[in-house]
DNA sequence: TTGAATCCCATAAAATACCATGTTATACCA
DNA sequence: TGGTATAACATGGTATTTTATGGGATTCAA
């Protein structure tokens, strides 16, 4: 049994005319463990498709649900737009899922898609868009790396 | 078995002559878990159908006559008009149900719905009014993207 | 008896489960 | 450490099931 739960690693699979997908398989060693599903959705800060546990999405409903601000205006778009997104992907037997048109679509993928390790989360690329992505963050992190020295250093 | 029970995802569906139409196959696996109905009623907030458990219902009858807030005219005044407005659907073998003409008047549905997954709830949209209240929630969260990121940081 | 609601059957399309195979990674033993 | 046996994995293809939806029959109440 393990005790920790992380998405992790980038792997590259094929995506084919059905649109079906392997999910990595440590993926869904994790779904399996935890007795939960894989939801996915339209990331919302870039052209990519995000996956987490249902377990994690049940969780925000809760945190919804129990808030004194229960008929907030803002909680109540933000769960159109999650929950309105979000689907569990079951994969079948040998562990693939079929995503749909619209993730697809989102996220460039034709052929071939990167699944992105994001530890409670994550991503599905196309590939060139991760390249240039993963290049973008790689940059901003070096340039902001002696503001990050600083506040460890002050710990 | 499932863990847990969320209403996700968007889907479009026809609305037969009779004023029949299927629900999400999704939806329909929760409540026949649960072994619970699901109940309609006409949105305080939109012009569209709101439905859910009829377990939730429950819950929210529960922690009104629990709240401190009990002789709350605003509470009383929600309670009217959601218990007051809100009946069972009990779907058929093949899984549609039928939709009042209050219900459907109230979101201008006529031949086409849109079911739209909020987690514990649902709703269910004329199509066209749809697509322009997600274009209206998707620009206002990303507006202010900025103030949730800041929430999500504190976390 | 007429209109409306409910139930049942039929069908086409789409989603899902299953089987087969080549390849890669892992485990095992000398 | 090196080489081989074994298991796991990704992936192509096919069979089966599920789902949405049209239409008709039956029931119930006004």
């Amino acid at each position: 049994m393990r005790k920790v739960f992380l998405f992790m690693d980038t792997i590259f699979n094929k995506v084919d005319a059905k649109g079906r997908v392997s999910l990595p398989a440590d993926y869904r060693a994790i779904a399996k463990e935890l007795s939960t599903e894989i939801v996915c959705y339209r990331s919302l800060n870039a052209p990519c498709i995000e996956g987490c546990l249902e377990d994690s999405l049940d969780k925000l409903a809760t945190e919804i649900e129990n808030s004194t601000d229960f008929f907030s205006e803002t909680q109540d778009n933000l769960t159109n737009l999650i929950f309105g997104d979000a689907r569990r992907f079951v994969f079948d037997s040998t562990g693939r899922i079929m995503l749909t048109e619209k993730l697809l679509k989102h996220a460039e993928i034709t052929d071939m898609a990167v699944f992105v390790g994001k530890g409670r989360k994550f991503q599905i690329w196309n590939p060139k868009n991760w390249e240039k992505e993963e290049a973008r963050i790689r940059a901003e992190v070096m340039q902001k790396r002696p503001v990050l020295k600083m506040q460890k250093e002050q710990e």
